[in-house]
Order: C-alpha cells, then sequence, then structure tokens
DNA sequence: CGTCATTTTGAGGTATTTCAACGAAGGTGG
DNA sequence: CCACCTTCGTTGAAATACCTCAAAATGACG
C-alpha cells in the first residue's frame, strides 16, 4: 500500500522524558555495545571524518566535545550541531557522511563499525529501540534549531544559544551560573548562521544589558537567568 | 559508561540510498501495519492535531499534503515540514506533540496507535529498522532545511523551496515541469522563515528572471531548471 | 616572548522587515 | 446562481538590522 520512502515530519514513539521509558542501557546492552565497539582517542582539532568519507562506523562521545559542520560552496561552513557526552554521530547517505566531525577539545570515543552494530540491533529490538529514540531527539532537535535560526534578531539567537549551553551544561554538573563555551566565536557564529562580528556585537550587547559576563573567550557567567529565558522564549 | 541520554548530531545507519537496501516494505510487514492500524479521512483544512495534545499514534500518509507548524508566542506561526505521501508525522515528547498537523488537501492517513505499534517493533526488529531509516531521513531533512533558513538572500531561499518541491513531486509523478504547490504563500513564507512579502517578491523576482512561471497560486511551472538549480546551490 | 590567528570595534551598504493600502480569491448565505 | 464578506496575496515606501570591508586589540601557541 505505501513504502517507507522518504522523508517526513518527525517521529513518533513514545515520551522520551525522564519520568518515562528512561533511555539507559541496561548493562547487558552496555557490555554488548563495548564488545563489538572499540575506544578512540582524538586531540583538540582533530578531524574524525570528513563529509563525503565512507561510512563505516557511528561513535558515541565519551568525553570531550566535538562539531559536525558542513562546507558550503561560497567558502562558508555550517555548523550542524556540537556534540557532547553520550551523543552519537555518523550521519550518512549513500554510504558516505554528510557532515564533517572536528574535535574541540580531547575527546574519547566509542566507534561503534556499522557491520557490527547493523546485524546486532537487528537481533536486540530493545536496544535498537535505544536507537530510535536518540535518533527522534535529534528530529527534536535539529526541528528546534531550525526555529532558532529563523529569528532575524542576532542577540535573540545569541541568547538561546546560551539558554542551550547552559542546559548541556546543567545535564552533566547541575546547577551552576558558570558555563563552559569550548567552542570559538566563529564555531558559534557559523552555528547561528551569523557573522562572528554580529556574534561578537551580541555577546557585548548582552553583556551591556547585565544577563551575562563573558570571562575570557571560553566562559559564560549567567548573572539574570529569567530575563535570558525571556529573551530566548521571545520567538 | 554511558546512557542513550539527549540529543546528539545526527544518525547514522546505512545507506538509505536507491541503490542500498530499499525502505519498502515486505508484503508481510505491509500487512502487519495495516492489521493495527486504521484508515483515516480528513478535509482540507481539517487539524489532524495540535500541540500538546496527548500523543497516542503516530500517521503514515497515504494521499493528499499536510503541513506541520507550530506557533510561537509571537504570534507568528513556524512551518516544520509538508507532508506528502509515505511520509510519517507524530512527532512528541513527554507523551505530548510538539507540533499540530493541518491538512491542506483532503488527505487519507494510516493511523498507527503507539499501544499497539511499540510492542510490534519490538518483536519485529526488522519492521523497527524500517522507522529508524525514515526517522534518519527527517534528521537529513531537518539538516538540509536548518542550512536552507541559514541563507540570507529571499530569492535564493524561494529557489531551493521549488527545488525541494520539484524533487517531491517526481518522487510520484516522474519528470514534469509543472510543480503543484498545494500551500499558501503564507505557509511557505513561515516554512521559510520569512515574510509573506518576501516569498512575493522572490516569486516575482523568479518570474521576471524567466526561471520559473507561476500560473495561478497553485502551480509553478519551472522554465529553466538548470539556473534555477544552480540558485539553489549557489549556498 | 614573539608571531599569528581570532576577536573586537567602527562605519557604510544592502537586504529584508514593517507598515499601509489595494486587488484577488475563496467561502457563505440568501 | 449571485452577491457579499473575509481572507489571502500583491505592491509600494521607509526603517531597522545584519552584512561587508577595514583596522586595531586580544589571546593562543610554539
Amino acid at each position: 500500500m505505501y513504502d517507507l520512502t522518504p522523508r517526513f515530519d518527525s517521529v513518533p514513539f513514545l515520551n522520551s522524558g525522564p519520568a518515562a521509558e528512561p533511555m539507559l542501557l541496561t548493562d547487558f546492552q552496555r557490555k554488548t555495545l563495548e564488545h563489538i565497539g572499540e575506544r578512540v582517542h582524538a586531540r583538540a582539532h582533530a578531524a574524525i571524518y570528513d563529509a563525503g568519507d565512507r561510512a563505516d562506523a557511528v561513535f558515541v562521545v565519551i568525553e570531550g566535545v566535538l562539531k559536525s559542520y558542513r562546507k558550503l560552496r561560497s567558502g562558508k561552513v555550517a555548523t550542524s550541531t556540537f556534540l557532547f557526552r553520550h551523543d552519537i554521530f555518523g550521519l550518512a547517505e549513500h554510504g558516505r557522511y554528510l557532515n564533517a566531525v572536528q574535535a574541540l577539545t580531547p575527546v574519547t570515543l566509542h566507534r561503534l563499525p556499522l557491520a557490527e552494530l547493523v546485524p546486532l540491533i537487528k537481533r536486540d529490538p530493545h536496544l535498537q529501540f535505544k536507537f530510535l529514540m536518540k535518533v527522534t531527539q535529534a528530529v527534536r532537535d535539529a526541528q528546534r534549531r531550525a526555529i532558532l535560526i529563523g529569528r532575524h534578531d542576532a542577540v535573540g539567537r545569541m541568547a538561546m544559544f546560551l539558554v542551550m549551553m547552559m542546559r548541556q551544561h546543567r545535564l552533566a554538573v547541575g546547577h551552576d551560573c558558570d558555563v563552559p563555551l569550548p567552542m570559538s566565536r566563529t564555531d558559534i557564529a557559523s552555528f547561528l548562521s551569523l557573522t562572528s562580528e554580529s556574534v561578537s556585537r551580541a555577546a557585548r550587547g548582552l553583556q551591556r544589558r547585565g544577563l551575562v559576563a563573558f570571562e575570557g573567550r571560553h566562559l559564560a557567567r549567567i548573572l539574570d537567568l529569567s530575563s535570558l529565558e525571556k529573551l530566548a522564549a521571545a520567538v
């Protein structure tokens, strides 16, 4: 009647909330994955793979931060996501990676060869379901980012970015007003589809309004969270 | 060692190309899905569900076109995707739909209750894998759209949109220069993160340059495909 | 400690957004 | 079936915001 061919909105499936089925692997699943995978270490600025490389594995971030980006014909780079602990990456099409991935800090990865992973998840539907949840979350994030980029004001986009980074950091560290920004302003700019000049001005604008204090280039101290969130939510 | 908690870049998995494992359902899988699902019909402009509704099913588009959108606090609507034949939708979080979905034309849907679908795909890993491929494709599309919106020129975005619609149409009809546009200019505008005025001007600009001829509001005749694609690719 | 890339700051250009009004289309009721 | 009304779409002119180009300042790295 119908085939599952191309794109689609969204995706479904379950709640994916803290309350619902937690997306934790069971001990057995974890052991199984570690069995087929291998640890990979990389230094800051190291390239994990380039766009167009033959896609033979997916990776799980164990430690460190990376960026996933694409070079456009115009020479600009479009950063699609920043990757943190527990994130998975390796999006491919026609057997080739779609994005390039580069380490921003020293990283430890778990490399899962597709030749082993695909048969494994085809044998273990519950493990596959964890991956399905992860991919679903990726769709949610991508939609959120599309809304973010749709905004036309630079400071609003910067505010949303800081809130994103804060949430990301809190998942790991808990409540904290100091948000580390491992990426460069240029990276932030390409993620927000702005020029680095606009990012600089937006950051200065937030600081002038007393919402954030930037200490150096890799730390943002949130001073007025509620105002920042109000600004970020004012889409 | 790590849990599969939140977001991640991308996603992996296989080629998903015409050559590779075709994303067609086997006869058995199709029959199984039809067994748990039910047909749903809706008229044009009918709401399938609203954002925040309890998410208890996902849908497959059998016939017709829909839009998936989100109302923003500012009153603007952000259209996340248009949904065509074979597309799946029903993205949820914490048990609630994230987007609202509305029919643009009369539609026929296949409604798959989660209470039945989830156990089914947990029993049938090969069927689940088809869904995994679909979700992966959604991530690809969302990334592509993010790049699209990142462009700062309205005519370029309009060109990309027309190329997208053309490819979508060709999947169904084959080679054809007449591209139907079931959605309104306002819908296009909110999909491209532009004002409807800008869409109107961009359309007029493309027509003036002899690339496209708009016949009425719901048909675009592609006159100079190569130039249009060149414009769309000039990111 | 010196070099070099990144970041910041400034001024001007250009694009889209806004605001406002007209024209066209679609849907409803008589 | 026609007329009315409401919504959507188009066009014009002005304002705002970002981008571009250029140069100085900061910070990173060997």
